[in-house]
DNA sequence: ATGCGGTTGTTTGTGTACAAACGATTTTCG
DNA sequence: CGAAAATCGTTTGTACACAAACAACCGCAT
């Protein structure tokens, strides 16, 4: 059995262009997105703080008090996912959750004084991951590709 | 308490830089991904099919024979990933596994005549969802991105 | 008012993703 | 030659990521 891309070329007439995983956007931004998370691990400053727990932790200073799905719609997160993530910032203190008066479904979540806390000294390491994650590419390039992605996501 | 961007907003000598989470690279890069991740499962044709499973096969077609760590290295997947996905692989019976002679710590992979028959096929779709994945922008932001992405990745 | 659609949070199951530790082997180098 | 270092594949444990199904609850239209 011959590999396709040894008999692709020896058929220059056959116009399949040639499937190149390297290429692919898909293989890209997920070998950029691990990039991503070993430099936000290592720079973190917390080695138990994973980058959707800094997330949910920030958007829960921003809004002070939020319910699960709503702090989900804002993070990125479906349903599930929340829950793994909550309990884990629940057991670690960092997050508080009350039933909501107005509405039995829900649940409000909001930072305890040591999740602000956290929050406040990690805020300047976030900076310098996203620094260092686009550190290949200078000023002009960096806002260009940014606008790019934001288009995609 | 007062959420941190209202209390930023208010004392405006602080310089802190706001960190807004959607406009982190982290973040984009994470959502661009998991759209990707929907239109690949949505397109692909093979409701089983995965891409790091599909990415597996591609190099596997590509290479012809390669061990178990040299295809995790070829699709950016370390080893520990690539057993869940080689198993997989396996137990649909797309790829085949066999002791490396020469060397009794490896185990030499290859395509079988149905993961190639799935892979030909596949093909065509691959390149659709690359397509798609990018359809908000036009051929020269396309090239732009894909050539600042290949940077960062 | 009630009933029905939609929302909220939860659980289960499958599939990445990686660290860490392991035994078995091969390679390298003193 | 023989010990140390490196590689290969495996297992375990933790953490995303999402589909699907669920009970409880809310709001709206009839």
């Amino acid at each position: 059995m011959k590999p396709a891309a040894i008999a692709a070329r020896e058929d220059a007439s056959v116009a399949e262009p040639a499937y190149v995983l390297e290429d692919q956007v898909g293989h890209l931004l997920r070998r950029a997105h691990q990039r991503h998370a070993a430099i936000f691990q290592e720079m973190i400053g917390d080695a138990q703080l994973t980058p959707l727990q800094f997330a949910a932790l920030v958007k829960l200073n921003d809004l002070g008090e939020v319910s699960q799905n709503e702090l989900g719609r804002r993070t990125a997160m479906d349903a599930a996912t929340m829950q793994g993530v909550i309990k884990r910032l629940l057991a670690r203190g960092l997050i508080d959750r009350k039933p909501d008066p107005e509405d039995r479904r829900r649940v409000v979540l909001s930072l305890t004084v040591d999740g602000g806390g956290l929050i406040a000294a990690a805020m300047p390491n976030g900076h310098a991951i996203t620094d260092e994650t686009l550190a290949g590419l200078n000023d002009a390039e960096r806002r260009a590709f940014l606008s790019l992605l934001k288009r995609l996501a």
